[in-house]
DNA sequence: CATGAATGAGTCTTCATTCAT
DNA sequence: AATGAATGAAGACTCATTCAT
């Protein structure tokens, strides 16, 4: 018999990807206790025991889903946001729409919905989200929105609470989208709702000469 | 076979609020796959096979807790809206601050995050929720936006969106509370939050006399 | 208040009979262990509690409604037959056209089904029924072949398989019919069945000169 | 939650074969209400969860019993009466002979009293037993005799009807065993039963030359 | 006496996890 | 390494029976 053949050699490297992908699947379409471990092995087209070879327990595999979702969505934004410097309006502008289509494009929205709804089961997940996303994210902006405040360029309040000014309407968007558009709710669309939203806020946020 | 030692005083009137009460105890903190009926019961002082008598599955129990908390909290503030003639901004200041006073002083935002969290279970109750509480809140908010918008006295954009430019700070603090202050979040002043929010963000949507 | 009516006495009077008529329903529709005591008290037009207080447990109210058939529909036909003494034949074809006709007039036919059916869980009322039914009827129609035999009417072999002989298709029909006619078997007209099978194996069973 | 202590053999093969075994012991002992599944692994030595591998429910592992005994018991009785063309009385003697053999021999007549008690219980059983086995011995039988009432072998009278006097012993025979005997009924001898039976009635059923 | 609310033991069934092959 | 048969803990639900009213 021949050594494994290359095809099979990249499924079995890409293996615990599949899982993590039919996983978020799984718990997406029916919540972390009603994912059966079985089926998100069938959708990953691997045996029953496969999962357990790389994933110890059925947890273990939903932090697995939780996790993989942030680092190349969220980090590359709090990084971008942390840097920058020079007028804010642009920024915001950009944060929510980059957020935005994000949102329409990965996975995130669903893992938003996920990390939510299973936070009951897993505080330790909760946890997680809250210090290495939410928490990160609503400092970032509220840091922003602070030093911004002390250049008399954001009207005077509390800056987390300006934070969610801003970014809510495309959190609940989000949750709207996840939650009742399955049901036959109609959707947002939410690249306008972002605009809409932005031009409406803006103005009382930022003073004067601040809209660059 | 006969029981050995039962000990009940008869109490029909208030068994089913006793149980519904324990039950949404025991569903916001185990999620409803996570609870046990047993504990259920236990908490609302009642045999293991009480709650039967008054809801057939452990569904129609977690139904009855979603359905509960609508009808008091809900109703009254949309009639209100829905009545309303006068100027906008101290409806929009009315409805949030009686919605946020709600949230703190009754299980309105723990059955929020319940629904949220088990809609993917139990779609007929996310169909119910959306069906009842939130396409009639938002179209009802949004009806006044679009009567003002022809009044002139508010900024032209789809009324909708105008709709979650106003409630979606208060719904995002109380999916937030729920979901990350019993991790460790530092929880935000719902009633602050509100009125910044609508400080920040009035003026910009009501147009004419009406702005500040 | 009046003292009770006549009427209400009369009930209360015929309440023990009343329960048993409803639990022989149940218990044929339903087999023993499908048979709600609360049922039984429904269709009885008596409380969920009543039953209690005339049979200790559902076994004893299992016992009644399977002795309570007995001694009405069997007792007098085995007296008769013991204390025949003429010939044979008249007697055979009475004993089984009486039979047949108790059979499509009272419950005994769904009571043998029901004892048939339940043996295992009660043996006990297999017991009774063997020693108090099947056993005397046997052994009576034994005894009178026997002495039959002795008188050369009856032709030789062992008594009690003649008794079988002769019997065996009611009971075949009765069963069929309890068992296979409520799924859409076609049924058996039991007094057809019967006469044509006394027909047939009568002139075989008696000797010569003994059809009288 | 995981289980600590494992210890198994494969045995795909056979294991569906030892459970009907096991529950056939059970269900015959204590009927399909008393039977436990439990019990039912334990005696097939598996473990609680195995048999639900094979049976989705208890009612199909009941339906896989009664239906495993039909087959190789019933079937091939059925096609040698129906592909008979030559003398009836040997037949009969045949068919009954070796249906009481079979009785002795195998789970037939455990199976058949189970059916006759479960009938309420399962309809569809009782209405595939009746389909497959009662109707279709009957129909064979009858046709048997109708085509020898036509070349003046056998008495007139319902085809149906002669079929019953024919077996209706054995039947009777085989659940008296599985009901009175456990209990402490005297056995018959099937055989000898059968035998003194056929010797009693086929010459007052067979015309011709065929008496005697 | 009669009622029916309440009790709780008992059982089917599911499914995460293990490990012989 | 991979498979999937097997395990067994856990939980929803039923219903005979009790007894406060």
């Amino acid at each position: 018999m021949p050594s494994p053949s290359p095809r099979w050699r990249r499924q079995k490297e890409t293996r615990p990807a599949d899982i993590v992908r039919a996983a978020l699947d799984v718990f997406s379409e029916k919540g972390f206790a009603g994912a059966r471990m079985e089926e998100i092995a069938a959708r990953a087209g691997v045996s029953k025991g496969a999962p357990y070879l790389y994933f110890p327990t059925k947890e273990d595999l939903f932090a697995a889903v939780v996790r993989d979702v942030v680092q190349p969505n969220i980090d590359p934004m709090l990084q971008m946001a942390a840097a920058h410097n020079g007028a804010l309006e642009p920024l915001f502008r950009a944060i929510t729409e980059h957020l935005g289509h994000t949102v329409e494009t990965t996975p995130l929205g669903r893992v938003v919905k996920l990390v939510i709804s299973e936070s009951q089961t897993f505080p330790e997940i909760a946890r997680i989200w809250h210090d290495n996303v939410l928490d990160k994210a609503l400092g970032t902006v509220a840091a922003l929105i602070e030093r911004a405040q002390q250049r008399g360029e954001v009207r005077p309040g509390d800056p987390r609470n300006h934070a969610l000014t801003i970014v809510s309407p495309l959190l609940v968007g989000v949750i709207f989208q996840e939650t009742f558009v399955p049901v036959g709710a109609k959707p947002f669309d939410l690249s306008a709702l972002i605009k809409q939203h932005l031009d409406t806020v803006l103005p009382g946020l930022l003073l004067e000469k601040t809209t660059q």
